[in-house]
DNA sequence: CTCCCGGCAGTTTTT
DNA sequence: CTGCCGGGAG
């Protein structure tokens, strides 16, 4: 068992012979400092390597399966390498073929846990009563198949509502029990009927063919539970295990991946303890912290040099992170000399805080800046959670600042991705049953509860899908009158579609004909005729009438799902069918739209992780906000630690400027509320920080926050008496506004007045807005209008942001 | 069957 | 204060 914390460390252990002969052959191990060879060259055995923020973990990743292709110790269909999320994944992928010059034709078990588990469940499926072209449900059919059982079962889904239950099952299978696996300690769940839906839900499943995304997890460990000689066959197929993100794994890929390095423990896990945030969601950090006893003569490795911030921000990092207990223990470090301190600084209310950070980011460019200018490409807002970005948006809409907001509902599930999604999935088969219960009526057709309900006795009654069922029933004139004719056309529709997209579908393609020692069958790939998709795909989006249905609706949000229609008949480009398209959309759900305007980043903390920035803003550090309050309340110390870790996480996403701030009042569902700087800001060292919180905030003798705010750390002791006005939003601010304070200079601003954009407007012209809708302008003020929305009320906004209300009759197709 | 209004809940999120 | 969902009215 070694870990080496140092360069010394290191150079003892290991000849320089030996490191000088390894050099010439592998140019890669140049790269890296002595942990990270370290982590790289131990082939053999479990290892853990310990990786900080921004200590090149991917680097040493992807060197380490370069060194294991090079040393001939496995081919790349024999190493095992799982990651969370498709991003991490290709990105993985990219860099290896990057070392290696793209000689290797890829690594086919290189994905995340879903993406490899599908495959081996499209193997095994049978082992768990399926059929191996199983279709995998997403959220939104599953909550509805539940809500069928909940309502079924008399269940009053008010009290009881169907996420709920998807919750709790969800977390169930995240342990990896299954329904006569579920200790009694969970009997009472969900009205102590937990246990009985879930077992229904199984079932339903089942004969569904169908799967969610617990189960491919779960199904696969029941296989290789119940199945030795399967599980002997992968533990010897995968020569090499690599987990990435290995604090992040549930109880289930815990599971999954001991039962698959259970011989030769050739298992390298990846992770960080201190970066563990996803406790809420299942994962243990205890399978980390466990590591040495679950693989004893484990090697654990510590990445501990940071390239990535200055040392200010490392040393506040690692003292907020140091209050937490029971960790592995890891210090940053960095070579790198100078740069700012965090700043942090108190607000008045959440919007002044907004109106600051806004102010900062137009100061941040070229000139105004002591240092080098940032631009706003460079710049991320984190915030705890989503309703905080409104008020930064709300700003930004207002002063005409760029801004780009990750996360929220993602491409494909969206409400009009997934219908559209639906018509091809029936396109494809005919007994998707859940794809024509969601589309019957979308667009309405006439065909409400009653309809449907006729639909599925016809269908149950004769054993045969809702497609089939819905045949019947015309015929047996058990529909009549205009549902009738809505129906028909609609069954004529989807065979129509139906025939044209199997013509064009050649048998779905598999790209398992890696294994090449006899126990696969590669399966020819098929290139059949083919009518384009893309056009079918069109065809079938406007026959069904759904296009038109988005472009006679008159809301803000139509003209955007109108554009997201189009950019998914455009994603049809790069697959070959329908069908295959499918099948990807399934497990990947991400959508990347680039565009070249530089835009600040608005995101939460939890979508931050692993990512950097030159200059990070961290808003909202209040008591109950950020820690959460509920976090806290749900989980006590543990709560109180995951959120510890989570500022961890945000101010080590800082590259040169991290600024802290947080505000003594906030709007809280329409009430207002004041509140007490986080505890974590007492964390802070303040050695590493700069205070630039206005005189008269703190202590100064004014506001609720004033009078609550009890003795607390020296930080907030400065905090009241600062009299720093030094930081350029500051300056904006006053030079803004008109009570400025005397003896500061005052700073003229420059208002630079879009012309053409004013031009383009009158008092009382209807425009739309893409966020607010449609309204009227009211008044014009240079380039800023104001404008009543019918719906979103009275706004000012910067007129680049709004377009004539008759373009946006401008539809796509 | 559809639409509108009232009631209520209201972190974090990947696959 | 919003946004969603469900129930009741038209």
């Amino acid at each position: 068992m070694s870990s080496y914390d140092d360069e010394e460390a290191f150079a003892a252990a290991v000849p320089l012979s030996q490191r000088a002969m390894a050099a010439r052959s592998m140019p890669y191990l140049d790269e890296l400092n002595p942990a990270q060879r370290d982590a790289v060259e131990t082939l053999n055995g479990p290892v853990l390597m310990l990786a900080g923020a921004g200590t090149g973990k991917t680097k040493a990743l992807t060197a380490r399966i370069a060194h294991l292709l090079n040393t001939g110790s496995a081919r790349p269909n024999e190493i095992l390498a799982v990651t969370f999320t498709n991003k991490a994944a290709r990105e993985m992928k990219e860099r290896v073929a990057r070392l290696l010059g793209e000689s290797v034709e890829g690594m086919p078990w290189l994905g995340t846990f879903h993406a490899i588990c599908v495959k081996l469940l499209r193997r095994h499926a049978e082992l768990v009563g399926l059929k191996s072209n199983f279709t995998i449900l997403d959220t939104d059919d599953q909550q509805r198949l539940l809500k069928q059982l909940i309502v079924a079962a008399g269940i009053d889904e008010k009290r009881w509502p169907p996420r709920h239950l998807a919750q709790v099952i969800e977390n169930w299978k995240n342990r990896a029990w299954t329904p006569d696996t579920v200790p009694s300690a969970e009997s009472g769940a969900f009205d102590r009927k937990g246990v009985a839906l879930y077992a229904q839900y199984q079932e339903r499943l089942r004969t569904l063919n169908a799967v969610d995304f617990g189960d491919l997890l779960l199904h696969v460990v029941t296989v290789f539970q119940r199945h030795e000689d399967v599980l002997a066959q992968y533990q010897r197929w995968f020569r090499y295990i690599l987990v990435d993100e290995y604090q992040d794994t549930n109880v289930a890929q815990y599971l999954w991946l001991r039962l698959l390095a259970g011989g030769h423990k050739n298992i390298c896990c990846v992770g960080d303890d201190d970066q563990s945030i996803y406790g809420w969601r299942g994962a243990e950090v205890g399978n980390i912290l466990r590591f040495e006893k679950d693989f004893p003569g484990a090697v654990v490795v510590r990445l501990e040099q940071n390239y990535r911030s200055t040392a200010h921000i490392l040393a506040a990092a690692s003292g907020v992170i140091e209050a937490n207990k029971g960790r592995l223990g890891k210090t940053l470090w960095t070579a790198a000399e100078g740069g700012e301190k965090v700043r942090l600084i108190g607000h008045w209310d959440g919007e002044e805080e907004a109106r600051w950070i806004g102010e900062e980011l137009e100061a941040m460019g070229p000139g105004t800046r002591g240092q080098r200018p940032i631009g706003l490409d460079e710049c991320a807002i984190l915030v705890r959670a989503s309703h905080q970005m409104r008020a930064f948006e709300d700003r930004f809409l207002t002063i005409g600042l760029p801004y780009r907001v990750i996360g929220g509902p993602r491409f494909y599930e969206r409400m009009e991705i997934r219908d559209a999604m639906a018509y091809f999935r029936l396109a494809v088969s005919l007994e998707d049953d859940l794809a024509f219960e969601r589309i019957v009526n979308t667009p309405k057709r006439g065909l409400g509860d009653k309809a449907q309900q006729k639909i599925q006795v016809a269908a149950r009654a004769n054993g045969v899908s809702l497609v089939d069922g819905a045949k019947i029933l015309l015929a047996a004139k058990g529909l009549t009158g205009k549902g009738a004719k809505a129906l028909a056309e609609l069954l004529s529709g989807l065979e129509r579609w139906h025939r044209a997209a199997v013509g064009t579908a050649p048998p779905l393609p598999d790209d398992d004909d890696v294994l090449d020692d006899g126990l696969f069958v590669a399966s020819a790939p098929g290139a059949g005729p083919r009518v384009s998709h893309i056009e079918l795909a069109e065809t079938i989006l406007e026959e069904s009438g759904y296009t038109a249905h988005w472009q006679n609706e008159r809301t803000p949000e139509a003209p955007g799902r109108l554009e997201n229609l189009k950019e998914l008949v455009k994603a049809l480009e790069n697959f070959d069918n329908l069908q295959g398209f499918l099948e990807h959309v399934a497990l990947i759900m991400d959508n990347e739209t680039e565009d070249s305007e530089a835009k600040v980043t608005l995101m939460t903390l939890h979508a931050a992780k692993g990512l950097e920035f030159p200059a990070v803003f961290l808003p909202g550090w209040e008591d109950g906000l950020f820690p959460s309050q509920r976090a806290m309340d749900e989980t006590g110390l543990k709560g109180l630690e995951e959120e510890r870790r989570l500022a961890y996480v945000g101010i080590t996403r800082a590259e040169e400027l991290c600024t802290i701030s947080f505000a003594a009042n906030r709007r809280i569902y329409g009430q207002w509320q004041s509140a007490l700087p986080s505890r974590f800001i007492d964390e802070l060292p303040e050695a590493h920080v700069d205070v630039l919180t206005p005189p008269g905030l703190y202590g100064g003798g004014y506001g609720a926050a004033a009078t609550a705010q009890p003795a607390r750390s020296d930080l907030h002791e400065k905090a009241s008496r600062a009299d720093v006005y030094n930081s350029p939003g500051w300056k904006r601010m006053q030079a803004r506004s008109q009570t400025r304070p005397t003896g500061q200079p005052r700073e003229t601003r420059n208002i630079t007045i879009d012309l053409e954009a004013v031009s383009a407007f009158g008092l009382g012209d209807r425009v739309f807005h893409t966020k607010f809708g449609y309204g009227a302008v009211t008044a014009i003020e240079g380039d800023k209008l104001d404008i009543a929305f019918d719906k979103a009320g009275v706004k000012k906004v910067v007129a680049k942001f709004v377009v004539p209300a008759a373009s946006a009759d401008d539809v796509p197709f």
